[in-house]
DNA sequence: GTCTATATCTCGATAGAC
DNA sequence: GTCTATCGAGATATAGAC
């Protein structure tokens, strides 16, 4: 295994990215990867060996990759109100400007998990940004900076709270049909506004007492 | 159209929520219901006609059964805050007791949710659930109860709250093993437990200043 | 490396006996 | 109403020519 990257090995990783978001593991079809590659099906067993291969090859990427965006974000030096609206900021970017990441990660949890799991437990480095996270709220707590609060706890209403925008996308467009609105300066704005909420909402939720 | 059901129709019913939920409505396979069902293939077809007409019918009924049970905890006439945790608790009580409905949500979203938008948009009733709780956030707004707040914006930061430890048990079970404990008495302290930390969260996030 | 052709399998749906 | 048997479409994967 090399660490060259053929231009066909890239097309078919990206191509597959769209069609596992889409439709999940199971749902994604290979002639569709394919297709969106420009190539066709012999090509992707070539690089690939299978249709397994090729899901846990995309899935470990980009969940490392988010993976390690998060950790990073979690290093500022800063007073907590700070740290936290950078947190929020860094988070939902990430999730609009690559929506695809969040629906792989859902297709792979109403699955059970299989792949994810080993990637978190057997796996370091920015694998194990979950654990800082907790350990990033947890300092916050004694330090006196926030009241106390189950680390887990609320950094998974964060995450939910994020999620949700891009989950039910869908069915949200009904009653604010903005939110599918192409214009990037609207999409901006949007992101803005969630931004803005959730900081207000989490910092005073959050406020010593 | 009669407004029996029989036996048959229900076994059928309730196999298909469990398939369609943990597989989506792609993944699900006619023989997996039919054998949960504990009959054959040519039975779901008999009852419902193809495997669209299956999956209509479930959804409808099971997300009307939740808008409805949302709805009516909307109704209690009481201060801003108990009416908050009452949400907080029917909302997270019913999503544990009948997790197969959220993970039927989810999948139906992930899939652009084209049944779920036709109920939501072209049904009144209780499909107005979403509208309702918008309205309630507005009033509350109104009188001074809580600070100026997007009703949409938070609604879908509880609902996010809610449904992600659902989504996300498969790895969130990674950090704390006790998610999946089976015991009744276990569950009912993990369900407090939540809904103890969302109220807080989002009381003193909503607190007027 | 790339493609066509095809083997093998699985699924939804139906025909037809009982 | 219930079952068995089977059709036909479409999926993954591979064989083998170039």
């Amino acid at each position: 295994m090399g660490n060259e990257t053929t231009q066909a090995e890239q097309a078919i990783f990206d191509a597959a990215l769209t069609e596992f978001a889409a439709r999940g593991k199971d749902g994604a079809r290979m002639q569709d990867i394919a297709d969106r590659a420009g190539m066709n099906k012999a090509m992707l067993h070539y690089y690939y060996r299978s249709k397994d291969k090729l899901y846990e090859a995309v899935l470990a990427h980009v969940l490392g990759g988010f993976m390690g965006e998060v950790s990073s974000s979690m290093d500022i030096d800063a007073p907590f109100p700070e740290q936290l609206r950078t947190m929020i900021a860094t988070y939902t970017r990430m999730h609009y400007r690559q929506p695809d990441v969040c629906k792989l990660w859902l297709h792979e949890n109403l699955n059970g998990a299989p792949v994810a799991r080993d990637l978190l437990a057997n796996r370091g480095g920015a694998f194990n940004a979950p654990r800082k996270a907790f350990a990033w709220i947890e300092a916050a707590v004694e330090r006196g900076d926030i009241r106390p609060v189950d680390p887990l706890q609320f950094m998974f209403t964060f995450i939910g709270a994020v999620v949700i925008f891009l989950i039910s996308r869908s069915t949200l467009s009904l009653y604010r049909p903005d939110l599918l609105d192409p214009d990037p300066v609207v999409r901006e704005q949007l992101i803005e506004e969630r931004i803005d909420h959730l900081f207000n909402l989490f910092y005073h939720g959050l406020q010593p007492r």
